[in-house]
DNA sequence: AAAATAAGTTAGTCTGGCCTAACTTTTTGC
DNA sequence: GCAAAAAGTTAGGCCAGACTAACTTATTTT
């Protein structure tokens, strides 16, 4: 797996105009079109403000730009997005790991870190902490040669009444999602079971370990889980 | 020694901000006033452009200016520089002892984290490290509640011929420099004697261990040097 | 004390990145 | 297929922080 090393080429992007291209690599998943919209909404900037930035990285061969039709990575800027996104998890991983910083706020310090860190420092880091795969949250970390598992996961909101799943991973921007999920032991590595699951969106009972609990669909949309087979699956 | 913790008050300077703080007290040590042309020269911006920054600091409380008379910091001003400062040297402290980070580049890589990391990050790498009083290149840090050493050495460039001294700090701004003195084991921490110190601002010859060298005199004002008693000690 | 030099400031410009208001294009719903 | 709604863009401002050029104030020299 020893790829050619990567080309540092620019290098030289602005704050801002890497939390763009993490932005619009979150909105497309890595390769879809992002609308200018989502992308304003996600960096809560108006979205005439967008247009300007994105005219801009696209001059720089980061974006495809078709006016009225929103934007695109072009390899250039998904390289981009996936070495902000590395150092970020990283540095997530690192706050937790190494300095016992409470995992719902190293998002917070990371999106300040991630700006400022060098590559040195975040390799650094993460041969320190053993080379994680993972951030505190689950989300997996791009290789400093800018591939990244795009596996998709079923969410707990989707899976059936009886089945089970291992918790692979939590949405990571609310803290205070994050330190209910927390009291709740709904963590990465934890297996759930669908107990029962209320009609018209209600409540959907699971069991964690050996307590039983109940949440609603919205916060199970944020926990993707890796189904196990043994019984049911998905459901459409 | 457990002085009333600071109210954390402005907290919202930015990083050009902070570094005009940081270099005006480089300048005035604390407290003397610093020029205008001095700071544009360590920030390596124009003269023209400090005075728009140093209005503005001014506005906000954080520098004494007296139009065509330089600045000076105000209380609220130092405390914010020592803030700063605090920062700079937890994160070169703790880059060095706890991710290897090669003394000749710590201080870089501080530059651009000093400005992103928060308060809590830089207590708890101090905190892992073991609270630390000096950086890696000898430099005291500042305490949360903003006191400092401000101990003032003799550089070896004045010491006497046949004196003795402990290297306690040494300039951290010129990698090159670091890499040198680390070649001659010039390092925080070694007892050197000079012993022989020729004409005209000549090369100074020294012993450090068993080793016996010598170095210019623009090199020897970057070292500074705590005297040992036992012959000699300072030179006007 | 006047002239020369050095230091510092103002004026005007630029760029990045944001804003609101007004306009245009695309999409949607009937 | 056309009108209303939604999405996106341009125009015009603003602020921070830098620049150069031209001017003013302080200091030094003679």
């Amino acid at each position: 797996m020893s790829a050619a090393r990567e080309v540092t080429e620019t290098e030289t992007l602005s704050g801002p105009a890497e939390d763009y291209l993490k932005a619009i690599y979150a909105i497309g998943k890595g390769t879809g079109p992002a609308a200018t919209n989502e992308i304003a909404q996600r960096l809560a900037i108006a979205p005439a403000s967008v247009s300007g930035m994105v005219r801009r990285l696209a001059d720089q061969g980061l974006l495809a730009y078709e006016r009225y039709h929103g934007v695109k990575l072009t390899e250039s800027g998904r390289r981009a997005a996936l070495r902000t996104l590395r150092r970020h998890r990283v540095i997530e991983a690192y706050l937790s790991q190494a300095l016992g910083y409470p995992w719902d706020r190293v998002h917070v310090e990371a999106e300040r870190l991630e700006h400022a860190a060098s590559d040195e420092l975040v390799d650094r880091m993460a041969a320190t902490i053993g080379e994680p795969e993972v951030d505190p949250h689950g989300a997996p970390i791009p290789t400093r040669e800018g591939s990244v598992d795009e596996t998709e996961y079923t969410s707990l909101a989707q899976l059936d009444v009886g089945a089970s799943g291992v918790v692979v991973r939590v949405s990571d921007e609310d803290p205070e999602m994050l330190r209910y999920l927390a009291e709740l032991s709904i963590l990465p590595g934890k297996k759930v079971t669908v107990k029962s699951r209320a009609p018209y969106d209600g409540p959907i009972t699971l069991s964690v370990g050996r307590q039983e609990l109940s949440i609603g669909p919205a916060l199970a949309a944020n926990v993707l889980i890796a189904p196990l087979a043994d019984r049911g699956g998905r459901r459409g």
